[in-house]
DNA sequence: GCAAAAGTTTGATCCAGATCAAAGAATCAA
DNA sequence: TTGATTCTTTGATCTGGATCAAACTTTTGC
């Protein structure tokens, strides 16, 4: 398995608080795993074992109802930790959306690691913050929006979270960009059926607000008017 | 101020990490607080410069929409920590419910004992990481559930939150208890209209499966019943 | 104890988004 | 290249929950 040195979300990712005698510890503990798209990294209420950092690709965490209903309740792209540490089982199904590469730990050793570094333990905090935060946002969306209001949301959200994973030293979220999923994980998302999430997008499109020149590419062309429509929260 | 030995949460809350010494310090940072009902502890949006232990009351924490449209996005009980460590701005308004009394921290002091007390930011740690698993799950209810399976799921999930907050040594949910809430706030949580949550109970009630002696409590008559209409996830 | 205010229930009606159905597009396999 | 499969769009219809409206109940203040 290759150093963290090499490793391209080595600065973003929780591993950047550590220095190089601290990362090559890390390195021991952790493995290079591939997840083929559509494969399921971990099953809501499984025996939480290994943690993980995400190096390439986009995953879903999903929560689903016997009947088949299914809501994606977070998105992981490179540099974001997965996995659940700290607690036996865990809550919400792990899968692959594009082919994934990841940093995988052993929750044991994760868990060791991180009671001895301290500095490591501070970034998970932080960001394990920053996600509750963005999760309550979502619980606004999904309980409070109209499908309008939802799909402009979304796509705004989207275009942000593009401009982070491109381009490291340009934080300008990105006017066009292709969605790592199809119109029934949009649904999924944003609490829909795909018919409506098809009509919307068609709606946007028909406004000249968007452009869609392939089944998931986006070309924001007007984003003022998105956001409009979007009703984000003062 | 009285000293941290008389606290009602101390086991509970995080300070519950500490020895004598540490809490003696914490102790001289922290001020007893009291909230009336209805007063907003701190708004979204606003600079991030307070956190704070409950003590006694519930509050909830709220995003909206400028037209009004108001989510609930979580409640905080006695030993819950609320405030934002770690961000210049809080996401979410914090109002208390109830007459409430809570334990409150500049966020620089707090964040600077966190720092030299591992334990103390580690239960943070452990109590976000159950925070996240909490509202992650609410994403299903808001997203994909029906107007009676998210009553029958808020009742169960209450009555279990009862519990915890009556009797230390009994942890079993309680089938009888008093919501600290009226219908707007009930319709606030499950992203429903008040006249939906009303008829919902009158619903409820006429099967026999919950009775509503006063217009705050609950009686869970038949809960077999109560879990199988919620749908809980598997 | 009584009027005013606030919160809740109930009824009638409406509509946004779901459901049902079928016709396109794109992708894939051989 | 063609047929099969999968995904997406579009249309027609239905319905759960919203909206509008009014009566009822509880609480509050004097």
């Amino acid at each position: 398995m290759s150093v963290c040195e090499d490793c391209v979300v080595r600065n973003k990712a929780i591993c950047g608080s550590l220095d190089d005698g601290e990362l090559q510890i890390m390195n021991r503990i952790g493995h290079k795993q591939v997840l083929k798209a559509g494969q399921t990294f971990m099953w809501e209420g499984d025996e939480s074992t290994v943690v993980a950092n995400v190096i390439d690709g986009v995953l879903k965490l999903t929560n689903s109802l016997d009947d088949g209903r299914e809501q994606i309740v977070g998105l992981a792209f490179p540099a974001d930790f997965i996995g659940r540490p700290y607690q036996d089982n865990v809550k919400h199904t792990v899968t692959a959306l594009t082919d994934t590469q990841i940093c995988s730990f052993s929750r044991n050793g994760f868990e060791q690691f991180a009671h001895d570094h301290p500095n490591l333990e501070h970034k998970v905090l932080e960001r394990t913050l920053d996600e509750l935060d963005q999760a309550r946002d979502w619980m606004l969306l999904l309980g409070r929006k109209t499908a309008a209001e939802k799909l402009a949301t979304f796509l705004i959200n989207m275009s942000e979270r593009s401009a982070d994973s491109s381009c490291a030293t340009n934080f300008m979220p990105q006017n066009q960009f292709s969605l790592p999923f199809g119109r029934q994980q949009i649904a999924d998302i944003l609490g829909l059926t795909i018919e409506t999430v098809s009509r919307q997008l068609t709606d946007l499109s028909k406004k000249s607000v968007v452009d869609l020149p392939g089944k998931r590419d986006i070309v924001i062309r007007d984003r003022d008017a998105l956001v409009a429509l979007a009703n984000l929260q003062p």
